[in-house]
DNA sequence: TTCGATGCAAAAGGTTTGCATGGGT
DNA sequence: ACCCATGCAAACCTTTTGCATCGAA
């Protein structure tokens, strides 16, 4: 299954006569194996040289954005000094709106089905009133998470001053 | 009116211990004055510069992120090299989503009220489906505007090969 | 008078680039 | 064999920071 997306990619980019080099196939993987991990540039880097030591840092940004340019990933700019990749359109989890929290840094993908036909009904509205063509998205809600939200309960862990 | 919103600012951070000084007032007016504009810190900086030639650069970049901290104007990143602040909560145009065309680059507010309240329902489920307090939002739509649509259409325009 | 805010210039640091070399096709 | 892709290190460029000075309260 992860075998297909990777042949699909990699075929696309022979027919458009790129390279299947050793590094763009590595940092695929890396990418295809981390599906769910909200990576940046440097935890690509770091992984792929767990399996290729001598890749280059600046190889890898090449390669990044050579797949964004492709429309393979896609950058998430969570706020100045936070981004990460995500994967486009693997199949069951196309591009999704996102959570940020704000208290424990956490991205979480909404997934809901429910929400995401909301989202295209909403995306759909754009389109005819404005007679625009959307071709990508970048969603994202800042608050605080079930989790946080929790913890500040007054009745919730009321010992533990925990400290930065 | 923009009198009255430059006095909420300004009232909002002396009663916060913070100071009004000159280089404030200016970027507040600044930012007030160019509302539907879509400024960088650059931006900012050099309309700020024609009324007061002496501020420095680093001092807009100051003001800009304190006026980010205190929630009066937000960032908008649209791509790797592109972002924009906006005001935030200003009477009739509160945080909305954008449309970002990849022909001109335009970036166009979406104001249309039937939208606006749609995304407004699409951010309640998502509050109550996975129990987050959800404080500001981003959303941003990729894709071609109805002018750069019509220029693209077969009939028109069939000359003029540009070239970047 | 106090201490937060500013100006200047220098530092930072993530990303990009030039160039010689390597390796897909 | 061709020429795109890579590795390395240097360059880039926007943003941040240190420090002396200024000025709002």
């Amino acid at each position: 299954m992860i075998k297909n997306i990777f042949k699909n990619i990699s075929q696309t980019f022979i027919k458009n006569g790129h390279r299947l080099t050793n590094q763009r196939r590595i940092v695929i993987e890396v990418i295809l194996n981390h599906k769910t991990d909200h990576m940046t540039v440097e935890d690509i880097y770091e992984s792929t040289k767990t399996i290729s030591p001598n890749i280059s840092l600046s190889t890898v940004y090449r390669i990044v954005d050579f797949l964004k340019q492709n429309n393979i990933i896609h950058k998430l700019q969570v706020d100045d000094d936070h981004y990460f990749y995500e994967l486009i359109n693997t199949e069951g989890s196309a591009i999704h709106p996102h959570f940020i929290c704000k208290k424990c840094g956490k991205t979480i993908d909404i997934l809901n089905e429910d929400i995401l036909n909301h989202a295209a009904a909403c995306q759909k509205n754009i389109t005819s009133t404005y007679d625009f063509k959307i071709v990508s998205s970048t969603i994202l809600y800042y608050g605080i998470c079930s989790n946080c939200l929790e913890k500040l309960k007054p009745n919730a862990l009321p010992k533990k001053n925990k400290k930065k």
